[in-house]
DNA sequence: TTGTAGGCGTTATCAT
DNA sequence: ATGATAACGCCTACAA
């Protein structure tokens, strides 16, 4: 009978049994354990024999104590987690981010940005619980995270939308010329009159791809009035299109925000009796599964989700060690992928 | 110019600064914080006082070091993120863990139980760097995790498979009772040959979900052999509603173990012709936001899944603070929902 | 009820 | 290059 599980855990070796074992003081041990370049090969040798036999593992709690680091980093995501998360494009972010993480020893902490950002949140931040922070996917308004890069390095998923932010750091794509060559192959396959569903306004990339949609036609001599806004999500992307072939019931091409989004509008062009490619064709924007997973498998703008979270994490990761140098902006490259629907 | 950000956290104040501010002891400090009993009135107001005028707020190395715990949990999730949380059921699971956690001084630490568990994984939560852990949707052949319950408290998602983890501590719905729910909604508005996506067979909730579909026809005098399996995503649920619909050309009534599947079901359906309901009716399973995303709005299972994630988090916490009066499973109870493909 | 003092496992500053 | 020896900020007997 266990009375309590929580105090059995059994007592882990220290630093100081592992100097005892191999002979050497508490100080060598450390400066191995942290790698220091001042320490002689037999010596470097005994103590990580010693490690080994003690299956040494550093304390976390009294290393973060001393160094005042803590060796773990946030993970801020917006409140409503299920439309996030909904989003594959979203998940293989983070799938990204874990995986360059689990190279080196920090931590993630998952943190929902709550709706009273300004207390829980930022107070947890703030309170030295995390060396740095990742944050995704932030509406214009979110600014209360304007002020934390004064506090801890920060990089942002997207460009951030505030206007003062200007030496933020933060990894995304080129959305413009992403839905540049997006409409382009609407363009190439013969379709003149374009539509396209555009993100939420409030979103950088979603501005961003509009804007190349629209230099796209305008390059081309056709008019940009075909459009509807909707939330990145496929019940938005939905209603966009039945809007938007009430207005517009000629269309023949439509280039969509998001592949989410697109799998609403092809459901909808079906209902309404449009196919796909045939009447109307459609390009996408992500590569996510959600481009597979319908009816008819999309063409799309592809970004590398994944390797953008990976990339976070990797500009996290250099700042917190000192890496000043890295540029502010990484931008990854976007590709078209030529599936069935345009 | 500031060389470097990360050293320049400003001092935060300690107990120290609080008891001289207060005029008491570090310990009696110490014993406000904590919500000792034994403390008189007036001191409490006075630490209270000196608390609030320093803004103080704890050390979490420094509790965590002397108290040896570590006010964290872990989120174990799978590999594939994308595919996890591509699933809405998860991310409101998810979102309801944080809620409750964001009650308490709990953090939370999002683990990706690589593939290669037994190492990386397995090491970061036996060496102490959390205090219990939450995990979710493990397939059968995860039993890396059954020896953990041994090092600390650990609430599951979903029953586990395996067999010998009698005593493990998990909440879940009756999968079995909603599926016979469902099904018999079917029976109800008339469908006679009925069919069956189940959900992956290496998951309890998968064969749990069948064996309520099974129990319903059988009782019904009816054959119960137009059965497919697939992985709980859109396009499974799609190749195996074709597989399905070659067999049985006269489907009347689908039940599909999960929203997600039941979309790819439907846009199957349609795209053989087979209008839902009329010549179909489908019943899902878990009322996610895919229910109501897709032309025709699901008849499904509800379970509630963002109360199910706060339960999983309440449990761990109550184990944690010392409760073992907890009992090993907690079902929440699911109800049908009823929309228009059923 | 309150205070004293030792310890938690590291890191970091000095000497040596 | 290596070793004492302080911190680091808090908890917790134990003493008063």
């Amino acid at each position: 009978m266990t009375t309590s599980v929580r105090q059995a855990r059994p007592a882990q070796p220290t630093l100081e049994m592992v100097a005892e074992v191999a002979g050497v003081s508490r100080a060598t041990v450390s400066r191995v354990v942290n790698g220091s370049t001042k320490v002689s090969p037999e010596i470097v040798a005994a103590v990580t024999k010693a490690i080994g036999e003690l299956n040494y593992v550093p304390n976390r709690a009294a290393r973060s104590l001393a160094s005042r680091q803590t060796e773990a980093v946030a993970l801020v995501v917006p409140e409503d987690m299920t439309r996030f998360f909904g989003d594959p494009y979203f998940a293989a972010v983070v799938q990204g981010i874990t995986r360059r993480l689990d190279q080196s020893d920090y931590t993630l902490n998952l943190l929902v940005a709550s709706s009273d950002p300004r207390h829980k949140t930022l107070r947890y931040l703030r309170t030295g619980n995390v060396d740095g922070a990742l944050i995704i996917s932030h509406h214009t308004g979110d600014d209360f995270v304007a002020e934390l890069e004064t506090t801890m390095p920060v990089v942002f998923g997207g460009r951030p939308s505030n206007a003062d932010d200007l030496d933020a750091y933060f990894v995304d794509v080129d959305n413009a010329a992403g839905a540049e060559t997006g409409t382009q192959r609407l363009l190439d396959i013969g379709r003149r009159r374009i539509g396209s569903i555009a993100g939420a306004g409030d979103m950088p990339a979603g501005i961003d791809r509009l804007t190349g949609f629209a230099r796209t036609l305008e390059r081309a001599g056709l008019p940009t009035d075909a459009v509807e806004l909707a939330d990145f999500t496929a019940a938005g992307g939905a209603a966009a299109t039945r809007r938007l072939l009430e207005r517009y019931p000629d269309l023949d091409g439509l280039f969509v925000a998001s592949d989410l989004m697109a799998t609403g509008a092809v459901d909808v062009l079906r209902e309404f009796g449009r196919s796909v490619p045939g009447d109307v064709a459609i390009v996408g924007f992500d590569d996510s599964p959600a481009a597979t997973s319908g009816p008819v498998a999309l063409t799309t703008v592809s970004q590398p989700s994944e390797e953008m979270g990976y990339a976070m994490a990797d500009v996290l990761l250099r700042r917190l060690a000192g890496d000043e140098s890295m540029p502010h902006r990484t931008l990854m490259p976007t590709r078209l992928v030529l599936r069935d629907s345009a």
